[in-house]
This record gives C-alpha cells, structure tokens and sequence, in this order.
DNA sequence: CTGTTAGCGCTTTCAT
DNA sequence: ATGAAAGCGCTAACAG
C-alpha cells in the first residue's frame, strides 16, 4: 500500500479510504489512486487488516474425517454454500479418523483465528480440547456428538433411520437379518446398532449376536464379512448395512452370491435405482445437514450464547426394487 | 502474549523465544512461561507472526467447481493430503462455473496471501485474470487448460479415454452410437467429443451429428436427451456419456428402455459392476491428479521457475458386462 | 479533503 | 539471558 501511495503522490491514508469506499476522498484523488491500483494490480492484505482490533478473518473452518467420501463432500457442499453467503471463507482440514490429527488441525485453525469451527469429531473424550479451544472460537459439530462434552450438534437419526429399514426387512418376511456395521467407537454405529435391535424387539424377536459384525472401515472388509456371514451354518436372508462403504461391500457380496438376499443400508447410494440386487436405502439430505450446521454456527459467532443445541434431521427409506 | 507475559513477569520478547523453542533463555523461565501459556490456552496468532517480511501463509487456496462432484472430491482429497504433508492449509471455494465468481474467489485467495493456488477454471477468458494475479501466487489448473494462457495443468487424456471407450462399442458390434455431453464452453468436453469423432474416424465411419447432444449440465437433462435419442426414428444401439452426470442420465434412460442398448461414459461411477446395464467406463486416478496438482503447485511455490508444464494423466477403460 | 500517528500481535535486532 | 524498540500492512482517530 505504501508503494501504491507513493506511486499516486498520496499518502497511505488516503489509499486506504479509496479501498474502504471511503467518503472524505476528492473525485480525482479517488481516480487517480485507483488508477494506480489497477496498473499495480495491487491487492490489499486481508491479514494486516484483521489484525486490527475487533476485526475478525472472516472465515471458518471445516474438520472432517475425508472429504472423498459422498457423505462428507455432500455437508461440505452445503457448508461451502452457506459460508459463501456469509461472505466468508472457508478453511478445509481432513482427520482421517485420528484424534490427535483433527486436535493438532484444530489448534492450528485457532492460531489463524478462524471465527468458528465446524467439527466431525473422531472418537476419543473431547473434554480437555474443547476447554482449551472454546475460548477462541464457537464450534458445532456435524454428524456425531463429540465424547465427554455438551455441545452444538448436527446429525441425522441415526437409531430411527436403522429401525426403520429393519423394520422394512421383516414386513419384506425376512427373521434372519445380519448386520454389517463400521466402526463403534463412534456414536453413529451405536446408534444405528440400537436401531436394529429396537426393531427386533418391536417384532417381540431376539437378535443373534452371531449375524453382527462389526468394525469394518471399508467396502472391501464388508463385502468379506458378508460374505462369510451368508457362508455360515445359518446364513441370514437379509443384512443390514450400516454406512454407504458397508453397502457397497454388501451389495458386491449379495450380487456374487447364489443366495437371494435382500439388502438394506444406511446412506444413499448413486444409481441404487439401477441396481441387480433389491436395496432399501436409509437417506437424508446431507447438503442440508452441512448448511443447517453452518448457520448454527454463524449464530453462535453473531453472538447466540443459548444452550446447547442438538439438530436431529430426519431420515427416509427408500426402497429400490432391484432387477431380480 | 502481551497477557501472557504479563502474567508470567516477563517480555513479550522472552514469551516469543518460548513459542519458537529459541535457545537463548534460562530452563526455569521458560518452564514458567510454558506453564502460564497452557493454564491461559494461549495459542499465538499465526496471521501476525506471517505479517513479518519474508514470512509466508503456509496456506493454498483449492478454487473448485464443485466440492460435492464426485470427482472434485478425489481430487480435493488428493489435495488434501499434499497439503498437509507440506505443512499447508487448505482453503476452499466453490465457483458453480461462474467466471465471475471464480475471479472473486481468487482475488480474495490473494487478499489473503496463500502461497499458491489451485484451479479448475471457468469457462471463460483467463489471460486479464491470469496476468493480474500472477504476481501475487503461483497456481495450477486442474482438469482443463484455462483459455487464453499457457500456464501450468494437469488434466486427463480426455480425447483418449473417450476414443477407447468408443471403440469398445464399436468393437461390440455397435455402429449408431449416440453423445450425451456436458458443457461444451470447457475444454474436457470438446476433448472427449474429439476422441469419439476419432473412433468414427478410425473405423472408417461417419459420424451423424443427429446422434449428438450437448450442454447439459445435470443428470436429468442427460436422461431427458438419452431418452428423446432413443426415440428417434433411427435411434442408438449405444450411448457415450461424456461425463458422471451423464452416464447417470443415460444409465436410467437406458434401464428404462425397452431397447437393449450398451453404455460408455467417462468416469467411473460406485457400483458399477452391479449395475443391471452393460457399462464401460473410461476410469482414471482423480486423488492422483489432485495430489500431483498439488505437488507441481508446491514446486512452484518452492522456487521452480521453468516452463509452464502440461500433465497428462493416462485413463483406462473399464468393462462391466451387466446383468442382463 | 488529506496527512501524521498510534497500535493491532508478533519477531528480531540491538542493547544491557 | 532478558528487555526495549522497530517494523510488518493496515485502519482509525486526530489534526490541519
């Protein structure tokens, strides 16, 4: 800037009133130091100008486990969008399910002053991060309530969603219904765990324990797992998948095996409708769930200090016919 | 760090030796200023620290179509990844294929002074832009040649992977063979029209522009087109899809169809091995190409000064026969 | 209307 | 080994 107004014969003042839109600059002055600035290309430093106080960065940060995966690059969407509207910028950091990693992210997002943090929390006990960062900066967390703390959070229902589809399973005639599931460290899994057995006991059924398996992190671990599950003594006529990457091991198991099986599977999958195999898909709008995180966020930085608040979305199944 | 020196009865400049491990302080007063630093939760403030000559964001800046496309997210987490592996931060933007508000959003990157940035461009005129920002941040393009400049970008053989999936269906036995393409204002798309025009080309044959139909941007105008080609009174045995969308598109017009037709389309698409149509799909490494993106960024940002520099990432076609 | 000055949070000489 | 002071790029009084 100080180059800028040496080049126009003006002082670093009256640059920074033209850039601020400023009243108190005569017509020329404006003109010519625009001028200037435009032969320059000059850009004014955001970072200098929210140093000065009560400014802020205008901008938030996203922490989530990884952005490939559909379910997390749908919030991010929506998150994107909302963050746009509030004219600010947003800060992306994946944690790769590692506790250590998403707090090291955090701390650095809070070093460069993000006004806010939208947090998928990995596993692991939140009480002490959360003490030593609340003070910087207001966070909601997306898609799971982070261990050992009371906060803002976002997610869909969980147990409901998995009831329901379940639920589906039996009225379709099925008793043996298998449940492949990810990792249980996570409040997610547990709950849509729930959500089965409840569905058992609506039916007055008991589960067996054997036709669970769980802790699967990925389509390839899932697809083996069912696939053992429907090599067993008493394979089960239906399985439960518990996020999209189980579904998708599911579905390839269901789709090499001899056996006629019906699947159903928490998260929506692309072309479910095309499918060979029936699948009943738990789904949601995600886009919606990262933007209604964003703006609970937001109102927390405008200065909403209320409670706690938990945002449950809901889900719906869809049942997809299959090509059988 | 005033407060936290203050607290701890010493400098400023003495709490700023701490922070930076500097050697030139005695244990126990460092061990006290350590100390009053985790009881406050002080976390110092990057963007001043960056204020300092010579220092920089250690930040870069992934300018996006799209974060929730498929295939925008791999190459996000690609990104992701080489960007945390240089010890960088990831800001993100989303441009929904505004000229306009990719500009905006790169001039803003700048304002915030990230070493460099990434870009999968807008259609549109790059070379005002380009020679404007240049001097603030090296950048990268992705996916597509940004027009009116020569500068670095890492793409897919786009003209290839369509030939070659064109092919295969001549090589089925196909020879009316329909296009449903995306944007044609953008690179990749005439690039792959090139590429089915050269299979035609190769098998001697010609190509009825009548099977051809372009410009749409989501899955429901490409099935709308599919289905209206199908139709026809001359319709396709087979359909290329030039993009994911497309393929969506085209996959349920076909599904619907009472024709027996086969579909190509460029990218892959999750669970396509299940899938009730016959389906090839021109498949490639997208984390690949954000990583490698990335990585050339970094080189750039580390000093490399020499020619603009194209990367052509090899795609392979993928057969899945379908459960028909 | 415009220039001078102080100060935002930090690092880095330069003294002590 | 520590503190005082200058300066990074900018804005906001405060003068003129």
């Amino acid at each position: 800037m100080h180059h800028v107004a040496k080049a126009a014969g003006v002082s670093v003042s009256t640059v920074s009133r033209v850039l601020s839109n400023g009243k108190y600059v005569r017509e020329d002055t404006k003109l010519k130091v625009q001028k200037v600035i435009s032969e320059l290309g000059f850009q004014p430093n955001r970072l200098a100008q929210g140093l000065r106080p009560g400014q802020t960065t205008a901008a938030i940060a996203l922490v989530i486990e990884d952005i490939a995966n559909p379910f997390s690059s749908a919030i991010a969407h929506g998150v994107e969008e909302a963050t746009r509207q509030h004219k600010h910028l947003l800060v992306v950091g994946a944690t790769e399910r590692s506790f250590e990693l998403q707090s090291e992210l955090m701390r650095e997002m809070v070093r460069r002053r993000v006004d806010g943090m939208l947090v998928m929390p990995a596993a692991g006990d939140h009480s002490a991060l959360h003490a030593e960062l609340i003070q910087w900066a207001p966070m909601v967390f997306i898609d799971r309530p982070p261990r050992g703390i009371d906060a803002d959070v976002v997610l869909l229902d969980n147990r409901g969603g998995a009831r329901q589809a379940v639920r589906h399973l039996f009225d379709s005639g099925h008793h043996r219904i298998g449940y492949v599931g990810g990792a249980t460290s996570v409040p997610t899994g547990s709950r849509r765990l729930s959500g089965y057995r409840q569905a058992f006991k609506d039916q007055g059924r008991t589960v067996d324990p054997t036709l669970i398996t769980l802790d699967h992190h990925d389509a390839e671990s899932a697809r083996d797992a069912a696939v053992a599950l429907l090599a067993s003594a008493s394979p089960p006529t239906a399985i439960f998948a518990d996020n999209n990457r189980m579904s998708v091991g599911v579905l390839k198991a269901a789709h090499e095996s001899e056996q006629a099986i019906d699947v159903a599977g928490f998260d929506d999958l692309e072309l479910a409708e095309l499918l060979s195999v029936p699948v009943a898909l738990v789904t949601y709008d995600a886009v919606d769930l990262g933007r209604r995180a964003a703006e609970l966020l937001f109102s927390r930085i405008g200065g909403d200090s209320a409670q706690p608040r938990r945002i449950t979305l809901p889900t719906s199944l869809v049942v997809h016919p299959g090509m059988r």
